[in-house]
DNA sequence: TCAAAGTACGTACCTTCGGTATGTCACCTG
DNA sequence: CAGGTGACATACCGAAGGTACGTACTTTGA
């Protein structure tokens, strides 16, 4: 069992990311002051200083509680299903509705990359929303018959993710977000019919490894 | 003819976003000062501030000027190209050949979003790279016989911009950058048959607008 | 049980940096 | 040639991130 004081250091660092999650989805990274984030945790500066080793730090905080959210609430809408093409329907569906909250669109998308750079930007998604997306990009395109390689699967990985990070923006800044989620629907949908269709005609020469 | 003034403070200017554009592109946004600007350009803050507003506004003086050298870039390798779908493959290549220069990763994509906020960025988009790949896309599946309606073509060209930002990101941190492109040219080039196979079959429905 | 040690903060201060107010001098205009 | 204006330079301010150090409560060990 944790000590009393051990349970009290929580309370307070989960107050801290509490408040930088509220705060840095509403006003952003730059314009949200350590000092704002302390007055709302009824902390000071000694105890945000204590708990993280800087401002950047608390963000990634925030920015893997928010990630982690999403990932869960995707994983929860893909489990259970068997067939493929459908499971990734469904994760797509997911995937629109997770990239549409405020706090994903301000923190990972908007201020991710450029507070915590390139690489660790890239670290953190690999194991969050990518990691879902290219499980379900390789249920969907690595069966035997057509023996995508390894890199052309991750590949195929990277440029769903991206369209669908551009569509579920798109889609959130959109005056009718359910018509035009529905249109990336169709068009997402469109596209893998097209993927579909193509592999089980057996035209895939170019991206597969076999003849 | 202008006058001697005049050509004296064009040339500040364009010094001022000469290195701008250096130091921004190399250290990124936030650790990039002020101070070190004008020290680069050998003036003081007080012409800085006199022909800009402020830091954002020197910082997208030089986004415009990245965003115009990737549009046209991206422009001279498509021009001339008569049948779309060639045309297209032209220009996927050079956009991803535009979106692996630092500048314009750094910048644009990485600092872009956060400093210039959603709005501004979007529209700044909306008449460079983004207008390009738009007309790429309408001139490839804008054809009478399909009669996709317009924001469903809007659709299709945010997916295809998505992918190919995200991809020709994964390209510039890859390790063998020729091998990458190469990928992502075969990927995208098998999305597009698969597209157009799908087109040409009739199977459109539940994205055109016609039966 | 009690003192030593360490944890979890609070307080005060420093430095950097974006921004502003004001001064100055060369250049254009009438 | 004289007044006005544009193109800067200089000096300064306040906010914000970060640091050094002090302090009180808690756990631990003899």
């Amino acid at each position: 069992m944790r000590t009393r004081r051990q349970r009290y250091s929580d309370s307070t660092k989960r107050a801290l990311v509490d408040v930088a999650e509220q705060l840095f989805t509403e006003h952003g990274y730059a314009a949200t002051s350590l000092d704002a984030i302390v007055a709302g945790a009824d902390v000071t500066k000694g105890a945000l200083y204590h708990h993280f080793s800087g401002k950047q730090a608390i963000f990634e905080a925030a920015f893997e509680r928010i990630e982690s959210r999403a990932t869960a609430s995707i994983g929860r809408a893909t489990e259970g299903r068997s067939d493929p093409w459908e499971k990734a329907r469904a994760g797509l569906h997911a995937f629109l509705e997770a990239v549409q909250e405020p706090g994903y669109r301000q923190v990972v998308i908007s201020d991710g990359p450029s507070v915590l750079g390139h690489e660790r930007f890239r670290e953190q998604e690999e194991r969050s929303t990518y990691a879902i997306v290219d499980e379900i990009v390789r249920s969907v395109l690595a069966g035997d018959e057509w023996a995508l390689d390894d890199q052309m699967l991750d590949t195929f990985t990277r440029i769903f993710f991206g369209a669908m990070s551009a569509a579920g923006g798109s889609v959130a800044v959109s005056d009718d977000p359910a018509a035009a989620a529905a249109r990336v629907d169709a068009a997402i949908g469109f596209i893998m019919d097209g993927l579909r269709q193509l592999l089980e005609s057996g035209a895939a020469s170019g991206v597969t490894s076999r003849t």
